[in-house]
DNA sequence: GGCGTGATGTCAGCTTGTGACATCAACCTA
DNA sequence: TAGGTTGATGTCACAAGCTGACATCACGCC
């Protein structure tokens, strides 16, 4: 028999969303998040550089996503690249993760410092989208304001998706989005 | 003669700058500040909530000029609208702030904790921007993309305005990023 | 059987941030 | 002018986040 439990990170992260959920995200120390996932607060601060990252264990996976579809997708302009991008992210999160989703955001949504942590992770997923426009030859300029707008879209389709009584899929709400985003130049709008 | 030596926040503020250009935020405790600026920590914190607010004292008129942007804009799509506040926006920024942008931006640089207190203030630049643009009768999906790419096209002109060797206003800037917005967002490009 | 490895624990300490209460010059009022 | 009020600041104690140094000890290899 192994000598610890495996899956340390996976299991602070289930305790910690735990107790988020019924303490608040102030309200829970990291001290008590370690013990309920049987482990103590340094080992907690081995795994996360801080209380907040917890909440983001995982980011790798759906990050690629974007870089994939970045790199994958059809000759066009700047924004058409990102679209592409952005339909095929639009897929990765099926109905079963919608409701792990809307709870995750609801913590976030509790506490300031949170939103800060989000912020810098889409700022960055941003930036690596802008280094993959680059790599197609998009210049510098547009690759940024491309990816920024992009990103912008999607937390505009990731909000949508997660509202109370939302039934169309992530994708469709994106496919809205895009066509919003497309819309800033028309005179009427 | 006065009690005490008039504004406080103004000089825990001076004072801050100052070591973190010599120490570095991180090296620098908010002890120190305070002793700097002849005061104690207790009412470091009695003027700013955390350490990393003491760069960001007196955004609010920065943020006002935005708003009033937006508010005196001639009427026009959204993105036009959020043009035209840009464009003034730049003028709040003259010559003689250059120097001292550059050195707060890169304070800023140098720690994630305060690139994200940087893009949390962003983001309600871009809210306040978006509530200001509902205002005005645009669409609450478009008013929220509107706002977000307007700041990405701030920011791009911002980093361009403060990098080495720039000779340009901030304005001058702003109408390049502004052509490359619109360019990207065109469908015949 | 001995030994290194590596995940975890223990402990001490620093920094950030907060609540409760004390201080005391300036100001107001009778 | 005496006496009370105000308000910016100080003092103290403490919780919580986070870190470095070192200890522990099952597992697996030689």
């Amino acid at each position: 028999m192994a000598r610890w439990q495996p899956g340390a990170p996976e299991r602070l992260q289930a305790a910690a969303l735990k107790r988020f959920a019924e303490q608040g995200y102030d309200g829970t120390t990291v001290a008590e998040i370690a013990a309920t996932a049987g482990l103590t607060e340094r080992t907690f601060f081995r795994y996360f550089a801080d209380k907040r990252e917890v909440l983001f264990y995982g980011r790798e996976a759906f990050e690629r996503v974007f870089i994939d579809g970045i790199e994958k997708a059809e000759d066009g302009n700047a924004l058409s690249i990102v679209a592409q991008a952005l339909l095929r992210a639009g897929d990765f999160f099926g109905d079963d993760r919608r409701e792990r989703s809307r709870a995750r955001q609801a913590v976030i949504a509790s506490d300031p410092s949170l939103q800060e942590r989000e912020l810098l992770k889409l700022s960055a997923l941003a930036e690596s989208m802008a280094g993959a426009l680059r790599a197609r030859g998009i210049n510098a300029t547009a690759a940024t304001l491309a990816a920024e707008s992009g990103v912008a879209a999607f937390r505009v389709a990731f909000t949508s998706w997660i509202a109370d009584g939302e039934r169309r899929s992530l994708a469709e709400c994106q496919e809205e989005a895009l066509v919003e985003l497309r819309a800033l130049l028309d005179p009427a709008s």
